[in-house]
DNA sequence: GTCTTGACTAAGC
DNA sequence: GGCTTAGCCAAGA
């Protein structure tokens, strides 16, 4: 359900850890949305780096290669990042409540 | 079994 | 915005 969650991100647009959680149907499982993605090998046409954390920011080491593999994915889509952030107001998925109702309701694709 | 870890978060300063 | 502190809960050890 997770990864199915992942996979349903649009692209150019960023979900945050609680968000795919919640989308996947399981609520306050931020840490188990990072536990499956850690897991999981490279995802081939899975859509990863388009988690991010809470804070708008990645949660890799500023620095490390994870953090640089990541954002360069983010960017190479459109995603600007300021002061190593992005604006979740405008890059953020699902943008508002009503639209994770649907999402939820609807059958998954 | 328990104890620790961690690609997390909301809340309070 | 940043930093701390409490919760959180599945995996690992």
């Amino acid at each position: 359900m997770i990864l199915a969650a992942v996979r349903r991100i649009p692209r150019g647009k960023v979900c945050t850890y609680g968000n795919v959680a919640e989308v996947a149907g399981l609520p306050r499982r931020a840490r188990l949305v990072g536990t499956v993605l850690r897991q999981t090998p490279a995802g081939r046409g899975l859509p990863w780096y388009r988690v991010i954390n809470a804070g708008g920011r990645i949660s890799f080491p500023v620095g490390s290669d994870a953090y640089a593999r990541q954002r360069h994915k983010l960017e190479a889509e459109g995603v600007v990042f300021v002061g190593g952030r992005v604006d979740l107001r405008r890059y953020g998925w699902p943008q508002h409540e009503e639209r994770l109702d649907e999402l939820l309701w609807a059958p998954r694709s």
